[in-house]
RNA sequence: GGGCUCGUGGUGCAGCCUGGUUAGCACACUGGACUGUCAAUCCAGAGGUCGCGGGUUCGAAUCCCGUCGAGCCCGCCA
């Protein structure tokens, strides 16, 4: 190696341009890729920067050892950097108008033959690139979006902090928090018997800030919930932007955040329509209506109707039959669903039956009249109301789900999404965004037959305590909001409960003694006993922010390190045993079922 | 806990429906050829308990049953 030049680099293997040629250049990397020609040796270096070619010629003492190297091993090369003649300039690379002339070679770490191919774009078993996560993240794809992470969270951080918003930590090991999910616990040695517990989210701790007069808290937090997986939620762990705000109503907490998460996708996308703040409010009794859903995806045009009155007298008895025992009828227009074959209705009726309907009825709207199967029991009446109702003209089909509800909803969502799919009308490009307000504080547990809070039980019930002693419970609705985003929920969030005599009546309703209330909320409960300020917030799923603006559907392409569905880390092999001293330090006996 | 789909050399796939040659192709690997490639090319080679167990059959990667693993979904997740 020629001297006075760094151990390991002058450059970087996206750094090199025409205007280096005839300059000495070291760059370290990986062995990208080669291609050996006897006596000519082209080798793409890589490293976190881009790619340059690297040249041996017959006559260099190194051709032998740099024609022996396999793919990815790391070598550092000294050399001059040439021009290309203009006949070999690759376009495609940001170096590629030059290359670098190998002088000297240096061997840093040799690679085996490789389980998942580095380079190039195949795609790999997950569990092998769970496995092999290290190579995984050196392939283009997945480096690229684990950087685009790093910016999407340097960016929001920047706006935050721009907004006013002050960054705090809160405790990793803290206790069982109110949450829904299943809590991760984490034993105590010195306190034998008891248990830590990581948080699901900072929601106490940030309440807590606001009590403190801390007036804007935010943080990239850690949030732990012990959960089965699923494409979009990540088993185990996930980020969230966590914020909270003093003295503000919902409106200036929608005002906060819409142009941090506006301007991020902006930033990130710019080719993409963003909705610009302020975002359309839906309150959750019109998306389940409009939408059957609680995450409308708001690039979907369709709207789901309700023609229950269409149906009620008419001649299909099936319908009349069901809407007498309490079911409805949702419409959704399918703009020139008339055109389409007779196949087309078939497959989506399996669909709907594959998805737990009874079927998928439907009428081809032509000429004034109708077709299908259920057309003829339905008069000119009949058809005219359904025409006004959703909307429908010639050329159109209307698609009924008919069920009860709130099963009516949800399957006439899935049918809205279908529809949207199936005749291409999901507007490409575009983040549209919305939030969904107006939730209801209690929900009525099927199974149990007990009221059970909705969401987050510390948000304000509307109305107050004169609500809470009033109104039956389960028509209250909560400051409580959802953003959503292309049918994504990135956060939900609410105006806070800040006082302890509310808290105790929100808990009572939900079969909450107040003993009971003190034991596990002791501390919050406290704090708002002592002049605590109206406050409000909510945490966008960072994970799921970053996979909307890579345009990806599993949130483990996101993710560094995901763990698999089944909540284990293939490469770090955990969950894991410990030794039975570790147990017995801990005070724990294991109970396992059997084999 | 449940449903669906998948499981074939290191890796991606084909073969399975309709049982019967030496389980085929590509990438990677090993050896060789090659002086301008950029997914280099060409020749040769090595590498497989067809997830595992059982059954049917003269014969099973293929059919049947069970089991294990993975992904997606339901439950669950304010």
């Amino acid at each position: 190696m020629s001297g006075g030049l760094p151990r390991y680099r002058t450059h970087t293997c996206g750094e090199l341009r025409a205007q280096h040629t005839s300059t000495t250049a070291r760059l370290s990397g990986w062995v990208h890729r080669k291609r050996d020609h006897g006596g000519l040796l082209f080798i793409d270096l890589r490293d976190n920067y881009g790619l340059t070619q690297c040249v041996l010629k017959g006559s260099s003492p190194h051709l032998r050892t740099a024609e022996g190297l396999r793919l990815e091993s790391v070598v550092t090369v000294t050399g001059t950097v040439v021009a290309r003649a203009p006949e070999a300039v690759n376009p495609k690379l940001p170096t590629g108008e030059i290359e670098l002339a190998v002088e000297g070679l240096e061997v840093l770490s040799i690679a085996e033959p490789l389980p998942i191919q580095v380079s190039g774009d195949a795609e790999y078993p997950e569990d092998a690139r769970l496995r092999h996560r290290f190579l995984d993240l050196r392939r283009e794809k997945l480096h690229r979006t684990i950087l685009l992470r790093s910016h999407v969270i340097a960016s929001i951080r920047r706006r935050m902090l721009g907004a006013g918003f002050t960054e705090f930590q809160t405790p990793i090991l803290t206790s069982s928090s109110p949450e829904g999910a299943r809590d991760y616990l984490v034993p105590s040695r010195v306190h034998p018997g008891k248990f830590y517990a990581l948080p699901q989210a900072p929601q106490q701790f940030k309440q807590l800030l606001m009590v403190a007069g801390f007036d804007r808290y935010f943080q990239i937090a850690p949030c732990f919930r012990d959960e089965d997986g699923r494409a979009d939620r990540s088993p185990g762990e996930f980020y969230q932007l966590d914020f909270e705000m003093s003295f503000v109503t919902q409106e200036e907490v929608f005002a906060a955040i819409g142009p941090v998460l506006h301007g991020v996708f902006e930033e990130f996308r710019p080719e993409c329509v963003v909705t610009p703040p302020p975002f359309p409010r839906i309150p959750f009794d019109e998306a389940m209506l409009t939408y059957g859903s609680d995450k409308p995806d708001l690039r979907n045009p369709l709207a789901i109707r309700d023609v229950t009155a269409a149906f009620r007298d008419s001649g299909f008895a099936v319908f009349a039959a069901a809407i007498a025992g309490g079911a409805v009828v949702r419409g959704v227009r399918a703009p020139q669903g008339a055109a389409q074959p007779r196949s087309f209705f078939d497959k989506l009726g399996q669909w709907a039956r594959a998805e737990g309907a009874a079927g998928l009825g439907y009428v081809a709207l032509a000429e004034g009249g109708a077709k299908g199967p259920i057309a003829k029991f339905l008069d000119a009446s009949h058809l005219g109301k359904l025409r006004a109702q959703t909307g429908a003209t010639d050329g159109d089909a209307i698609f009924f789900v008919c069920e009860r509800r709130p099963a009516a909803d949800r399957l006439a969502g899935r049918v809205r999404n279908k529809l949207g799919e199936e005749l291409g009308l999901i507007e490409k490009h575009a983040f549209r965004f919305c939030w969904v307000t107006d939730f209801p504080m209690y929900e009525l547990n099927e199974e149990t037959g007990k009221i059970e809070f909705s969401h987050n039980p510390f948000s304000m019930p509307q109305g107050g305590l004169e609500a809470l002693e009033s109104k039956d419970p389960l028509t209250i609705k909560a400051y409580q909001y959802d953003i959503v985003c292309n049918g994504v929920e990135l956060s939900s969030g609410a105006i806070r409960n800040h006082r302890a005599d509310i808290m105790y009546k929100v808990f009572a309703i939900a079969g909450y003694s107040r003993a009971e209330v003190e034991a596990r909320f002791g501390g919050m409960l406290n704090a708002f006993k002592f002049g605590a300020p109206p406050h409000g917030g909510s945490a966008p799923g960072i994970d799921r922010i970053v996979m909307l603006i890579a345009g990806e559907t599993n949130i483990r392409e996101v993710i560094a390190f995901p763990m698999n569905q089944q909540a284990q880390d293939l490469l770090m092999q955990a969950p894991a045993p410990v030794p039975p001293e570790r147990l017995k330090e801990l005070h724990i006996k294991l109970d396992l079922p059997p084999e």
